[in-house]
DNA sequence: GAGTGGTCTAGACCACGAG
DNA sequence: TCGTGGTCTAGACCACTCA
């Protein structure tokens, strides 16, 4: 047996793939897809979630569902790279920077392999581009490092190539975690997402030459507009060869 | 103002991480706690979808929800790395593999960089550990590579460092591009995930030395017990360093 | 104010798991 | 068979956007 949901999805998808609704248009309102599938309002919901998830739509209330522009993603690239070919760079980009200071505590004392209550730095990143907020980062740099980086750091910080703070010098090794979550009440209101809808959930920790962390990163991408590339290239090291 | 789910999600995340629910327990049943939370059964099952998102429950149909495993995750290694530390290996591991030839198709063709109805050999491989399956993958070899390569690719796809399939000749390249979104009807039959949940969806592309893809790998992993990990270390080539 | 999506209700009915 | 979670309904009411 397979669900309406999914029906109703199928059926909605196909008639945006072949174009019979133009990208950016607006769909019909949900009540009428409702009655029109002949389904309760909530069940249509949850078809459009499905397609939200894909990208396929944009939902906005108060106005409505429109077919998403596919175009419109985030990526975030791994691996401390910069994008090689230019993006897009949209000039209504803007990120809001928050600094502020605190001591480690909780999830943050292992993260930043510090003692409970060390000095650490906080940046709050908000970047938007167009009206909605296409991501949240909360950056953490240990005291002594912000001590004698900040103010080289904040250029650095500025310098987002896909809107994601990168360091300014090089560590000797980057750990990236990458899961989805549900968003926090928090991260709904800032991005302006579903609640229903998850979220890319990317820890970036930069540990330098003597095992210290000198920044570890929380970052959160709405993920149905979201994808994280990662491009490595095996280290050519005496890897033994079948002849 | 603030969602009952929210409200409800966060009593409950509470009464599991000072140990009122031990690890393992089962949790009354959705009915019982929606009353007891005097709300109903829809508004209590999405702040538990909010809890299995962050795995901190596992839901189980016909049996109940139930405190999740923390430790039951699965790990994605990025790079074309083999964990580090052994990972604690399920002796309930099983892998079914299933190979077949089909034609480039739509979406493949680009992606294998192939010409349309190129000779391709699929691999289907589904892990289990336990009951659940754990992960999906779809993983694409140009036919001609297959015939050389086949029977060694056979032993290399059983080597499952983490349950996922690695190539057995290391390729210069690897691009990995990973985005979460809502499963599939048939992700959801295979991988026994709810519908409502998202999956971390990863694509990896493996290039040879002349541009050419050696393998392409579609991966699904349920969201809540699913983490990705990529440690890089950046390139020391003559970065300029500040003295 | 009119129309939109978002949250929530109080059920009905179905599918699954275990005895 | 019984209790569980999963899907769906037909609304009510709230929040947002725009004229």
């Amino acid at each position: 047996m397979t669900s309406r949901r999914q029906t109703i999805a199928d059926e909605i998808r196909s008639q945006i793939v072949t174009g019979q609704f133009q990208a950016g248009e607006r769909l019909p309102s949900e009540t009428s897809l409702a009655s029109q599938f002949k389904v309760s309002t909530s069940t249509l919901r949850s078809a459009l979630a499905l397609l939200q998830s894909e990208g396929l739509v944009d939902k906005s209330h108060g106005k409505g569902n429109f077919v998403g522009h596919s175009s419109h993603r985030i990526t975030y690239i791994g691996g401390g790279r910069k994008p090689q070919a230019d993006p897009p760079v949209d000039p209504t980009l803007r990120v809001t920077v928050h600094a502020s200071r605190l001591q480690a505590q909780g999830h943050l004392i292992p993260l930043m392999r510090v003692p409970a209550n060390t000095e650490l730095t906080q940046f709050v990143c908000i970047r938007n581009e167009g009206p909605p907020p296409h991501s949240l980062a909360r950056i953490y740099v240990p005291g002594h490092l912000s001590q004698e980086g900040l103010h080289r750091e904040q250029p650095s910080l500025a310098n987002f190539e896909t809107g994601l703070p990168l360091l300014c010098p090089p560590p000797t090794e980057l750990r990236e975690r990458l899961t989805a979550r549900l968003p926090t009440r928090d991260e709904v209101e800032i991005l302006r997402i579903s609640p229903t809808l998850a979220v890319l959930d990317i820890t970036r920790v930069a540990i330098d030459g003597t095992g210290r962390v000198v920044e570890a990163a929380l970052l959160v991408l709405p993920s149905h507009r979201s994808d994280a590339y990662f491009i490595t290239r095996p280290a050519p090291t005496a890897e033994r060869r079948e002849g």
